[in-house]
This record gives structure tokens, C-alpha cells and sequence, in this order.
DNA sequence: ATTACTAGCTGTCGAGTAA
DNA sequence: TTTACTCGACAGCTAGTAA
């Protein structure tokens, strides 16, 4: 992903060829799709058509390599997040409220067995209790999520969860962190904590639950672990 | 709702134009917006505003009233469906696959008695029990929901469900349904039955469970229930 | 068959301005 | 302050055509 295109920066005419390649499957393949074609999908010219694919790829939105049967288009990174700039917008204002879930497989790795800390903490630990309806174990479990799971990371993070507030105690002030309800292995139940200043690198999710779960499943450092994620989409009404 | 104007028709610009305003919660209550204010969203002059709400107002995609402190706007339903469109189109080649919940509210009522002929059917009885997990009560409950769940019923069919096969038997030929796996009032599993050409109204839910539920709950015509329903984004990767 | 250039047309934009 | 008209400028369109 170079230059972060926004949506707003696309004008409205280039977003909707876009949008027309998305449509014709352009988002994870490349598709072959003639200049007429295109023109016919999107009503108008096959100049225009040209045109369009012409400065769409300048703009790093697709990438083309074009051949005497017809172009073959695919959507860069950049250009899905310029569309998907527009679901998120349209989800916000026009779904209503719902609960989604999201599964993330990983495996199980070694944080700084600073989870302890943080979790023992009352401020934290009541909020927990509380709110997520559980005792949490004194400890967090790091998963490293598989490559094709980081992008759901971002999907879970823009979906509402349990709010743990901040608070301050006699050493030091601790900041709020979201936490996802979650089922882990289909079996224990837990959460992903997901600070909003956070140390970890985004391909690491941190588990709390209230059992101790490499006993629980007896895990090494490397083995698979499967985490189901529930969040709500927020309400705008 | 009057005539049905498809996004496909309204031009990009003024899709754009309606969507900034969506974005600024003229969807569900009008809001006051002065042309100066919506040209600096859109970032173009106070001119082309006003001849872009004037254009919107023409095509029935909202309604205004004017006053002199500004205009007061609100998205109409065909121009929500025409931001719909769009949303859809965006979800379904966008979005991973998830599942989610539509949690319904409504009243028992009387049906024509005929889901027990067809919950019966061995045809339709065994694929139940096989893909939804349960041996259905030989008899479907009608929900009447609330108005304002008619939409979530929209949305519930735009989910992937359990599709239940057609069959043929001596007699006639049965049509294929879809199913969604449901809990009822929080407690009991069961599922909401949906016929690809339905002799009900949209209004009206039907629910099958493995146990006979108005003897459960002790439901009377007219007695409220609690229906949370889970589908599946479709998949298109 | 393709893609994409040039030329000329059309429609959108925005400054000025009226109501 | 508003909204919205007129009209000159030019961005984006299409037809014709080249490669």
C-alpha cells in the first residue's frame, strides 16, 4: 500500500468505475474485462471506459496489464480501502444494531508476561467482571494471527465492544482498553483485549479468560488456537 | 416509496452529494444544512450545493424546506434505498465471511394450521433434523412483528441460511425453503422458516423448534416473543 | 478483435449577482 | 444571512480513427 488514496480524493465518476470493477469480481483476482465491456457496465463510452482504467491506475487504485483480448484489472490494497472507506461509512449510517462475530485463528506465542500486571489490577479486574460476566485468570495469552486474519483485526476493531475504563491508582494512571466477548476453541468462554495505546504489534491479540488456558488446552508456544470474536455494529438512530 | 430510481441512475456526483449527507444524519431526521455548509463537504462551491440538492429534490431522493436559516434536509426512502444499493453491492464483495444475529420482537397469531401438513413431510423433516440439529414439532408458530422490524426481515433474507431442499412425493412437489437457526425468548433453539415464494405476508415470521412452544411458554394469540435469528454474509472470495 | 489518441461537443462548475 | 439564477470556463464526454 503506497500514498493513502481517501475516498474523498477519488472523484465521484473514477469511484464508481471502481466500484463497477469490484462488482465484476476485480477485489481478490484479476479479471479480464475489455474496455467495451466496462463501457457497457458503467452506460457509457468505450473511450471513456479507457480513460477511467487509464487514471485509475495512475492513481495506484488498479493494476493492469493489457493484452490484445482485453485488459486483465485487479484492485490494489489501495483501491479497496477507498471503497471500503464507503462501506464503513454507509454501514455506520444506514445498518442497524447487530451483533457480528469474527474468527481468528493463530498460534500461541510468548508476550512480556506484562498481562499478570495489568490484569490483576482491580481497576481492571471489576470492570471485567462486571461487564464481560467472568473471573479473569491472572494473565493474558498472546496469539500470532495467521496472515490472513490480520485485515479482520481491523474488522473487529470497528466494531463496538465492552468498554474497560481507565483509572488511577496510587503509582500511576492505567488507559482505557476495549474488550471483544469471545469463545475460545468453541469451548472456553474469554475476550480480546485490544488497548487503544498499544504496545503489541497489530498481528498479536491478547486473550483473557477465566481459566488458565494453556493448562486448560495444554499449549506450547506454536500450537493452533481458535478465537470466535463477538461485536456490535454501532447504532446511529 | 415512489417510482424506484436504481443508484445506477443517479450520477455519480449527486450520489456523492447524498451520501455526504447521510453522513451528516439526514437519514432518519431531516437536519439543517445551509449550501455553504454542504459545499465545504463536498469541497466545491456554494453554487453547485445548491443545484445538487435542487437536482437530488427533482429525482425524489430527499426532501427540503427552506428557510432563511438554511435548508432543512432529509434523505427520503428512495434515496436511502438508493445508498443501500451501493452498501450492498460493497458488502457482498467486501466483507469476510461472518455470521450475525437480527433479533426480531412480536406477537403469537393463528396461521392456516398448514405448517404441521408440511413440517410433517419426511422430504422436509429429515433436512432439518440434519442441518439445523433438532427433530421439528410437527407444526410451525406464526409471529406478527413489530412495524419496525418489517425492515430487519429484509435484512435477515439478505443473509446466507440453511437452504432446505425441495422434494417431490407421490402426491405433488415441494418448493425449497431457507432456514436460519434461532433462539427463542433466550432459551429454547428453533428456527425461522422462509418459502422462496411464501403464501404469508412479510409481516409474519414462522418458527419451527423441537418442542411444542406455545405449550412451553404457555403462548396465547397475542402474547409477545422474542426471536434472535443468525445468517451469514455470503462468501464471494 | 483490442486500447487509446485527437478533436470537438456537452454538461458541470463556480464567480458574480439577484431576490 | 440565506437560496439560486446567468453565463463564461473547462473537465469529462463521445466520434472518428490510429495502432
Amino acid at each position: 500500500m503506497n500514498k493513502q488514496i481517501s475516498a474523498k480524493r477519488v472523484k465521484p465518476y473514477l469511484w464508481f468505475s471502481l466500484y463497477a470493477l469490484l462488482e465484476n469480481g476485480a477485489a481478490s483476482k484479476p479479471v479480464r474485462i475489455s474496455t467495451v465491456e466496462l463501457s457497457k457496465i458503467l452506460g457509457g463510452s468505450q473511450q471513456s471506459a479507457s480513460r477511467h482504467l487509464q487514471l485509475l491506475e495512475e492513481m495506484g487504485l488498479i493494476n493492469r496489464s493489457i493484452t490484445p483480448e482485453g485488459g486483465l484489472v485487479r484492485i490494489t490494497d489501495c483501491g479497496i480501502a477507498a471503497l471500503t472507506e464507503i462501506l464503513n461509512g454507509l454501514k455506520r449510517n444506514l445498518e442497524e444494531d447487530r451483533t457480528e462475530s469474527i474468527e481468528f485463528q493463530g498460534v500461541v506465542t510468548s508476550g512480556l508476561f506484562e498481562g499478570a500486571y495489568y490484569i490483576s489490577k482491580e481497576g481492571y479486574r471489576r470492570q471485567i467482571i462486571e461487564k464481560l460476566g467472568f473471573d479473569p485468570y491472572p494473565g493474558t495469552l498472546n496469539l500470532k494471527l495467521r496472515r490472513e486474519d490480520l485485515k479482520k483485526r481491523k474488522d473487529l476493531e470497528s466494531l463496538l465492544g465492552v468498554t474497560i475504563q481507565g483509572f488511577k491508582d496510587e503509582e500511576r494512571s492505567f488507559g482505557s482498553v476495549r474488550c471483544y466477548p469471545s469463545l475460545i476453541n468453541d469451548q472456553v468462554e474469554g475476550g480480546i483485549i485490544i488497548a487503544d495505546r498499544t504496545i503489541y504489534d497489530e498481528s498479536v491479540l491478547e486473550i483473557i479468560s477465566p481459566i488458565y488456558l494453556r493448562k486448560h488446552f495444554s499449549l506450547k508456544d506454536g500450537d493452533k488456537l481458535k478465537v470466535l470474536a463477538f461485536g456490535y455494529n454501532r447504532k446511529e438512530k
